[in-house]
DNA sequence: GACCACAATATGGTCAGACCATACCTAATC
DNA sequence: GATTAGGTATGGTCTGACCATATTGTGGTC
């Protein structure tokens, strides 16, 4: 076995060992959110690695939303485990659909597979919903296609909310948050927002009155008017 | 305007400034999976920053999956663009199941609502049943449990891959591998796979027979035959 | 003793420059 | 023409320094 055939020496970068090494620590000492990871000096010491390298898998958890960084001094300053999902998932997606991978059909099926879901859900558990009427008001007053997107967007997640699984909640928020920019353009394309208007009044009358099939189905109404088969 | 109430000149860290660029550069330049970005060492120039805060935007790329970075010379050497959105969600998931922010039943619910869409949606294609079967035979020559789970991740990935989003194949894969040790517990705990098995073949009948509905059932039992209502 | 100004300190953020590892490219060699 | 040795551009890592920020300690002042 001295021949060829070397299984190369290092295959892992020096800030992957050291990003395994976090996590190995967090799921060791059962870390949570809330608490504080050594100082990047000391684990750059500890591991025995240079600062850069620490930093840099710094910069990964903190892309995957789990550390949150902040100079200073005191309680509050280094590292801090987090759980912040939801930017990470939007960027994941944004970036993604800016590298025209993604289809924008493939995004809008995956919302109406959530949206169906939340506000099946959100029927049945029939609470929280002065929060979407509030929203409503919102869109009534809304000037421009940015702010109705806005409003409209604060009505659809606040069904996923209500529906109570907050990583179904997380993906929704991002699946809005990256496709944005469509969603204005198509309110631009459609100028008139009286049909969307009435197709969430209909979905608020179904959460209210507690019909799962009818809020699915008003939902997928309302994503049909959106976003015409054609684009 | 010589003296106080200084707005801070710097409120953005150096490597999202970095970030920002590039993804501009990625819409302006209309650029996609496949091209090259430029070296670290010119990027710096070009943009008047240090190599480091360079790569520091450039793990992060990397962590979103939209960069992979490969040293050495010649055309498949640097930075260049892709679009490998399934690690990227798979770490959000894990990490943040990690740190017990997310109850393991969310995700499970999450796994039911894609899964349920996948079944269906495949029954309506009724193509590309064969992968199933395939991975129906390696199920049940499967040894320990690590090995079944394997073969059921594949099987029910393939479903997936089917119903032909890859926006949800790729969140269906992220969510199998984050849970992948709850899986092989949940089956060690089972003991008896033979009922999984069962499930298995129902499904696949449903796909191969174009019945949505069943399909989507079947898969629902599935996991509640899996995830026992307790845990 | 209470309060305030200022220094000390710990932390992340950035930079510069060096060196190593890798992989392609080129030119000399046979 | 094939082989081989060197050149070179790339990412990966390290070191050490300095800056920016925010808390903590310290001493003086009232």
């Amino acid at each position: 076995m001295t021949d060829t055939h070397w299984r190369p020496v290092k295959r892992t970068r020096t800030f992957e060992d050291v990003l395994a090494q976090i996590e190995h620590r967090i799921a060791e000492d059962g870390l949570t959110a809330g608490d504080r990871l050594p100082a990047e000096r000391r684990l750059a010491e500890q591991l025995g690695v240079s600062r850069s390298s620490v930093r840099e898998a710094m910069r990964v958890l903190e892309t995957l939303g789990v550390v949150s960084s902040q100079a200073g001094r005191g309680p509050d300053a280094g590292a801090v485990l987090t759980s912040r999902p939801d930017s990470a998932l939007t960027d994941v997606l944004r970036l993604n659909l800016g590298l025209a991978t993604l289809e924008l059909r493939e995004v809008i099926d995956t919302r109406l597979m959530i949206e169906r879901w939340a506000a099946a859900q959100a029927a049945r558990a029939r609470a929280g919903t002065s929060a979407l009427a509030e929203a409503l008001k919102g869109m009534d007053e809304a000037g421009s296609a940015e702010e109705f997107v806005e409003h409209d967007t604060a009505f659809h997640c606040a069904i996923a909310e209500i529906a109570g699984n907050r990583l179904i909640a997380a993906f929704m928020r991002s699946l809005r948050e990256s496709m944005s920019r469509y969603a204005v353009e198509a309110v631009e394309r459609l100028g008139d927002t009286s049909g969307l208007q009435a197709d969430h009044r209909r979905i608020l009358r179904a959460v209210q009155e507690g019909d799962p099939e009818e809020a699915a189905q008003a939902v997928t109404d309302h994503l049909a008017h959106a976003y015409p088969a054609g684009g």
